[in-house]
DNA sequence: GGGTACATGTAATCAGTTACATGATTTA
DNA sequence: TAAATCATGTAACTGATTACATGTACCC
């Protein structure tokens, strides 16, 4: 089924992440991909640099990207999908997930254990709000026009993050009303 | 600093995971921490079974905890916190996380590289209700005593499946109006 | 005492992160 | 032409996941 010389991969969010890419600029090198991913779904899902050079190099042994080096002085490699790349991404976006995806909240986990509410919500909502401001004037820039889906998603995280500030305050408000400094992470919790 | 024999280790959110739950039940074996995890912290930052083998014996070998082997039939390893893992624990949850802490989402993902919005609504709203109730019935639970630490998580944990009911119903409807399907992943994104 | 569920671990693999190292282009 | 910045990669490490393998207790 596979050509010969090509290894079995398995295709991770990072790997979608770079075909969606490429499907939409049709070709780059690591470094046009990581001025993509920085200004567009590098605010919903980041990644370091050092991954776009990575997978793009793991898609091309598994062909479903072609790798082409330039050959004067800069020597760039030149990521395209290939018919295989193509139809993989395809399958995977026309297969809808249904898992839920969990926070992972580092500053839930800590409120968790026991840190102190009202600092942290501090802490959170200064950075949540700049996020906010940052999300809102990108949502300016939709006119409407083009495809839908980034614009959706954009919303989803406004979305997100807006609701994260009124928690915040509820939790500090909270915090502060019962005037509980960080409780001891000691006694049990859910039953 | 550190007694011979012990290697230094990166703690990260799973090791802290693990501190902070021996903290609350004093001491464990792999086994009964992932009956705690399943049951409480887990809803929030969940984690295969190996991982409460491997990183407990990682933190012991670190210090951080006493590792202390049953003699008899099972010979259980049973873990609990040394003063230096108290300390660690301290003070991680005594420093507040500024950081924002990115959705990665995948069900985002595949809506913004195109993915139809009606079909992906469905499958997250079908899940997302779920967990709603579970959620709910857990915070019956809660009868104003102990540490509020967890409850506020949970309240937190609640606030995002609400409002992510909401964001895909809202995505579902804006769909089905613009009668698009699935958007062709070829334009271009947010500039 | 045989089957089933509960319990406990190890091994192999690998994606992802961090750190290191260097080359090419522009501008002052 | 020197400095600064932009650009491009590789190497080493390691935490996390998946898969494998076995042992113990209970119940009928």
């Amino acid at each position: 089924m596979l050509p010969p010389r090509m290894r079995e991969i398995q295709l991770t969010p990072t790997s979608y992440l770079v075909l969606g890419l490429l499907a939409q600029v049709g070709e780059a090198t690591p470094y046009q991909l990581k001025q993509q991913v920085d200004l567009s779904v590098g605010h919903l899902w980041s990644l370091p640099r050092s991954q776009l050079y990575a997978e793009p190099a793991r898609l091309a042994q598994a062909g479903y990207l072609t790798e082409d080096r330039e050959q004067d002085g800069r020597r760039r490699k030149r990521y395209a999908l290939t018919e295989r790349g193509r139809e993989a991404l395809q399958r995977w976006t026309s297969t809808p997930t249904a898992e839920f995806t969990e926070l992972r909240d580092l500053a839930l986990l800590k409120l968790f254990f026991g840190a102190d509410p009202v600092l942290l919500a501090e802490a959170q909502l200064s950075e949540l709000r700049t996020r906010l401001e940052l999300y809102e004037v990108m949502r300016g820039l939709d006119d409407g026009s083009g495809p839908r889906g980034p614009w959706q998603a954009l919303g989803a995280g406004t979305d997100y993050v807006k609701t994260s500030i009124r928690t915040w305050e509820r939790i500090a408000r909270e915090g502060r009303e019962t005037g509980a400094g960080p409780s001891a992470a000691h006694s049990s919790p859910w039953a």
